[in-house]
RNA sequence: GGGCGGUUAACUCAGCGGUAGAGUGCUAUCCUCACACGGUAGAAGUCACUGGUUCGAUCCCAGUACCGCCCACCA
């Protein structure tokens, strides 16, 4: 039994392997289901005889809080797991029965609240049961007073937190079990159970994605083909810092889409050889974690403060195991190439001491300092938040004129006010010094309703004398304008709420203990009965709220430490001034420099469990010590001791206490880009991977996080955190809305990669609402906007979305149709890949250099266009044009690749010489494999799949597309001849395609063509025209003949397709194109007939506008010859 | 109050001084041996409005209207 206890108390302290977890949780359940019988009752311990003594160890228990599960074992504590005890009746009773005194029952208490804790883990550690049952005898044996009802209830209230304590623990330990069971290996987490995969060579006909992706991620990861690049003499790096995530997050659309975009440059610089890093991590997320374990434990019927600030901390520790990998699971499945093995979290022991460091260098340069402030106040939560953190909404309230009786006891002054229940901590009532209406009364003083204090009038500019009444009451501890008036004219504040702001002591004793809503709600009332509320009237005013609870900011006069800015946020304008850091699309420069230019000192501290504890301890006498650790705090003290004796003062030693407030998570945050380079300590990636290359981030965290890392990292470092920051848009769903859970709006990423049903997509969007009441609205939106679900996309198709939508300067209205045409676009790409197997697997692909090659226009054509579309590619990845990106990936594939290209190669290989088709088999598999390499950085799994199959016909291969080059660009492969070649004869094709298709001539009738060419040489473009147009032969005639069939004309060119047709249609056909080009003749005739156009015009734009009237008055005679043939 | 965007085809968006483009949708037609997640052809726009600059404005400038966002905030 104690071997078993001792594999869960490892396991809790953190010791234990994940590996070992499954085996210990069934080692528990084990125990729980069968050891039943032989919990010790309480009746057990108390009278059991044996009489050892207490172990030092279980003495220092005292200092643990109220409550707290403690477990010795080897000397070490650790809070564990234990199944429910039966309710001690019969000991309660008989302890009753004894009489005690107060303060000795306090101490009873104290030591039964320990003892009862161990009792229920006595079958794992008899030997406590035996020093419990020591301590109890001791106490039993000195007290001869009886314990009350009260002590009853105290008993019982421990018991039922302990078991409530317990039931968390049990369940805790469920849920790890089942996320663990859930996560097949270490390494691949992310996927499915990978299915089988088609044989090689055999391939699908269309794109199946899930287990191409379950198949290619786990390769790369375990390749080790993320890891960073470390070679110090490659003059290339690229470094990308991931945003981190809240650890206990899941990954939403917006990381989706930069996430994309993230892994689409890391690939792109990968590939074109540089030293790349992207460095992942998660953020401990001070605030919204320890929320969420809050509102588990709430559920459970606990609170923080019941199981004490350790056992909380383990709770969230638990909770960041559980659920900490959730979100990088979920960005493996976005195919990221983050380096995992560099992998960091805030809270890390490492990134810990960053902090620390920091915070203590900061102090020592005086940057950091601690004081009595007006701040941000969560009365929920009862913490500080940064200005950042408030969001004001507005809302319909009240404006209330108050009658404040002058002292004189002639007449009164009315202030109107917002907050009638702060008037209780008024110190003065403020009017304009140059308002006339209160000239007389500016230094007398008034008395404050309710309160019968008297306070002053006085004068300052800050008073509008149009708004109100032109009076203000004047409460400096609560309210930020407030307070600075009250500073500038030496009024001191008081306070009148207590931290969860109730109405304290320094009111009235009618108003004490009243919550500010309900205070507001009786001082109105006391007002309104004593004649002193003027007046009432509606009024919109700004609410001030938490981001993150909902509840009402409460300015509160607190002690707290603040970041001193002014010099940082200098050092930050000027990096970005110098354009060491530049902004992508730029103006967002104006937004970051208007915060800078403004900004106030950052309070960092809150008082809060989960985070970073502030490194500073104080002595008795609230003397701090800011030190890197304890030890050194304690010399401190130790040395200031001395110096007092020495200095003849007296001075008694006490012991240090750590501050209890813990860090801003944006703190740890701002270090980010040198604290996961493991930063002070000289290293080679901190060498080559400061300053990162860019910041891929929203607006909405430019100033949480982007100023913060510029201004700390200059700081610290002297070097920029990165060069760039890209500020993408915010995605939003279909109709603009921002997407949030309370919307009910939210898409997972994951879902449109597998798909959903609408079922479980109601279901999702509905789970855990804070106002269940919009379930109903949501599930009906929903059913309305996705009464199918939504189709599986896979990764590819949903990253080549985002790509393509990621224009600058613009939120995402995300649109699931464009999914559903990039999902088609894998598909083309899928079977023009099956195309070129078919055709070229096992064939002559023009490997061998020795045999003779001959390539057509056609071929010559489309590498042209490769290289064209390659040039785009690398414009579109240095201005971070995605969509520009996307749209040149698509067009070459799509439009020319396959429209054109394999249309034209199937022409070649069904006609063409031996080297002909040697040399179109060539361009058809070189052109797709480097097309594959273009598109692999946005869209990785169906690139490698394709191209581990395409590349070994084009002599290439490898473990991975993703260690190939990019292609390269190259003026030298464009070949405009092919380009017009290709060009002239799709306008051929064209033009026969559409007079077949306006004719109504089935697809499967072959039909005849004459040409009458002027200039142009048609004979090579025959084989493809007739292939293409479907026409069963080609003439070429001197003149065409008076026939009764459909003309067109391309360039010089003029076309007839034989067929019978109806003169009136046609004739009404060809004036249609008449009326087209005579209006297009007209504009460009009265441009060329204006004489300012022709001398100011620049003289390329001039001939170009000559040759256009030109080719619209050849095409124009050409129609007019037709009709005069028809007439 | 200060600042920043947006307004282009039915929808979602490119273009940003010189012939209005894409995807989706729509119409017609075709299951032609890579692909119906497809082929072919087609219809569809006073580029919000008003002025100005210019030989020329969807594009530049000014203003108006509407939509959106950020910051600050008058009690």
């Amino acid at each position: 039994m104690l071997a078993r206890a001792d594999a869960l108390l490892a396991r809790h302290r953190g010791t234990g392997s994940a590996r070992a977890l499954p085996a210990a949780a069934a080692l528990l359940t084990d125990a729980i289901d069968t050891s039943s019988a032989d919990i010790p009752t309480l009746t057990d311990i108390a009278f059991a005889p044996a009489l050892q003594p207490v172990p030092a160890h279980v003495k220092s228990a005292g200092a643990q809080a109220p409550g707290e599960t403690v477990v010795v074992s080897e000397g070490r504590w650790a809070s564990s797991p234990a199944p429910e005890p039966a309710p001690p009746v019969e000991v309660i009773s008989r302890v009753q029965a004894q009489n005690l005194e107060h303060t000795v029952y306090l101490k009873l208490k104290q030591e039964l609240d320990e003892r009862i804790a161990e009792v229920v883990h006595e079958r794992f550690m008899p030997e406590i049961g035996v020093a419990l049952d020591h301590a109890l005898q001791k106490v039993t044996h000195d007290l001869n007073a009886s314990v009350g009802a009260l002590v009853r209830s105290s008993i019982e209230e421990t018991l039922q937190l302990q078991i409530g304590k317990l039931r968390l623990a049990l369940e805790d330990e469920v849920r790890r079990e089942e996320a663990v069971a859930a996560i097949p290996s270490a390494i691949i987490p992310a996927f499915p159970a990978p299915q089988a995969r088609p044989a090689e060579m055999e391939i699908a006909k269309s794109f199946e994605p899930a287990a191409i992706e379950a198949h290619w991620y786990p390769v790369w990861e375990e390749s080790g083909f993320f890891r960073a690049g470390l070679d110090e003499s490659n003059p290339g790096n690229h470094c990308i810092l991931l945003p981190p995530p809240n650890v206990t997050g899941t990954l939403h659309m917006g990381h989706a889409f930069q996430h994309t975009l993230m892994d689409a440059l890391v690939r792109y610089h990968r590939m074109r050889g540089y030293n790349t890093l992207w460095q992942p991590g998660t953020d401990h997320a001070g605030i919204a974690t320890q929320i969420v374990v809050e509102r588990q434990l709430e559920a459970l019927g606990v609170s923080r403060r019941d199981i004490g600030r350790a056992e909380f901390e383990k709770r969230v520790w638990q909770w960041k195991e559980a659920s900490g990998s959730t979100i990088t699971r979920q960005m493996r499945r976005l195919g990221a190439s983050c380096d995992w093995s560099r992998e960091r979290f805030t809270m890390d022991e490492g990134l810990s001491g960053v902090v620390t460091e920091a915070f203590v260098r900061l102090h020592e340069e005086g940057l950091i300092y601690r004081g009595k402030r007006l701040v941000n106040w969560d009365p929920v939560l009862q913490t500080a938040v940064s200005d950042l953190e408030v969001e004001s909404r507005e809302e319909n309230s009240h404006l209330w004129y108050i009658r404040y009786p002058l002292a004189s006891g002639e007449g009164h002054a009315i202030v109107a006010t917002t907050r009638p229940e702060t008037m209780l901590g008024d110190v003065a009532v403020a009017v304009n010094p140059e308002d006339p209406a209160y000239k007389d009364i500016v230094g007398s003083r008034v008395v404050l309703p309710l309160c019968g204090r008297q306070v002053p009038v006085i004068a300052d500019d800050y008073v509008d004398p149009e708004f109100g009444t032109g009076c203000v009451k004047i409460t400096p501890a609560h309210d930020f304008n407030d307070y600075q008036v009250g500073e500038r004219h030496k009024l001191e504040p008081i306070n009148i709420f207590t931290l969860d702001a109730r109405i304290n002591d320094n009111a009235p004793a009618a108003y004490r203990g009243l919550d500010r809503f309900e205070a507001r709600a009786r001082i109105l009332a006391d007002l309104e009965e004593q004649g002193l509320l003027a007046e009432t009237k509606p009024h919109k005013l700004m609410v001030p709220r938490c981001g993150r609870t909902d509840a009402v900011v409460e300015p509160m006069l607190t002690d707290q430490w603040f970041v001193r800015m002014d010099s940082l946020a200098r050092a930050g304008l000027d990096a970005v001034a110098r354009g060491e850091v530049k902004f992508v699309p730029e103006n967002w420069t104006t937004t970051y420099n208007q915060w800078l230019n403004n900004i106030q000192d950052w309070c960092i501290s809150r008082q809060l469990w989960w985070g970073h504890r502030i490194p500073a301890w104080y002595d008795g006498e609230g003397n701090v010590y800011v030190a890197r650790t304890r030890a050194e705090a304690q010399a401190q003290h130790d040395q200031a001791l001395a110096e007092c004796i020495q200095a003849g003062e007296s001075a008694t030693a006490t012991e240090l206490r750590q501050d209890d407030d813990v860090l801003d998570t944006w703190f740890s945050s701002a270090l980010w880009p040198f604290s996961t380079l493991d930063w002070p300590r000289d290293n080679p990636a901190l060498r080559l991977y400061l300053p990162s290359s860019v910041l891929v981030t929203g607006f909405d965290i430019i100033f949480f996080w982007v100023a913060r890392m510029v201004m700390m990292t200059l700081h610290f470092t002297g070097k920029v955190p990165f060069r760039e920051v890209y500020v993408t848009g915010l995605v939003r769903d279909a109709e603009g809305q921002k997407m949030s859970k309370s919307k009910g709006n939210i898409l997972d990423p994951l879902d449109l990669v597998d798909g959903v049903s609408v079922e479980s997509l109601v279901e999702k969007r509905t789970a855990n609402l804070m106002d269940p009441r919009q379930a109903e609205s949501i599930a009906r939106t929903t059913r309305k906007h996705f009464p199918e679900g939504i189709p599986a996309f896979g990764t590819d198709a949903l990253r080549f979305t985002f790509a393509s939508l990621a224009s600058h300067g613009r939120d995402i209205k995300f649109d699931l149709s464009r999914c559903d045409g990039y999902r088609n676009f894998c598909n083309k790409l899928w079977n023009a890949s099956r195309f070129v197997l078919m055709n070229c697997a096992g064939r002559d692909t023009g490997v061998d250099d020795s045999l003779a090659v001959e390539l057509s226009a056609a071929d010559r054509w489309v590498a042209s266009r490769l290289h064209r579309a390659a040039d785009d590619a690398r414009a579109a990845f240095r201005e971070y044009r995605f969509d520009n990106l996307a749209r040149a990936i698509y067009g070459l594939v799509w439009d020319e690749y396959c429209d054109w290209y394999v249309e034209l190669a199937k022409v070649q290989l069904a006609t063409g010489s031996e080297a002909q088709q040697r040399g179109t088999r060539r361009t058809l598999v070189r052109v797709l494999e480097a097309i594959l390499r273009l598109t692999h950085p946005v869209m990785p799994f169906i690139t490698e799949e394709l191209w581990q199959k395409i590349a070994p016909l084009a002599a290439r291969g490898g473990p991975s597309i993703m260690l190939q080059r990019y292609p390269e660009t190259g003026a030298a492969k464009i070949d405009e001849a092919a380009e017009q070649e290709v060009d002239m004869l799709k306008r051929l094709t064209t033009a026969c395609r559409t007079l077949r298709s306006e004719m109504n001539v089935a697809p499967s009738q072959k039909l005849p063509l004459l040409v009458q060419a002027g200039q142009t040489q048609i004979t090579p473009y025959v084989p493809y025209l007739s292939a293409l147009a479907r026409l069963s032969e080609v003439v070429v005639v001197a003149e065409l003949p008076v026939a009764e069939a459909p003309v067109s004309i391309v360039g010089d060119c003029r076309l007839m397709l034989k067929v019978e047709i109806d003169v009136a249609a046609e004739r009404a056909r060809l004036n249609k194109e008449k009326a087209r080009t005579e209006a297009e003749i007209g504009k460009s005739e009265s441009r060329l007939a204006n004489p300012n156009f022709l001398g100011k015009a620049p003289a390329p734009v001039v001939l170009q506008e000559t040759e256009r009237l030109a080719r619209f008055r050849a095409t124009l005679e050409q129609l007019e010859q037709q009709l005069r043939k028809l007439a």
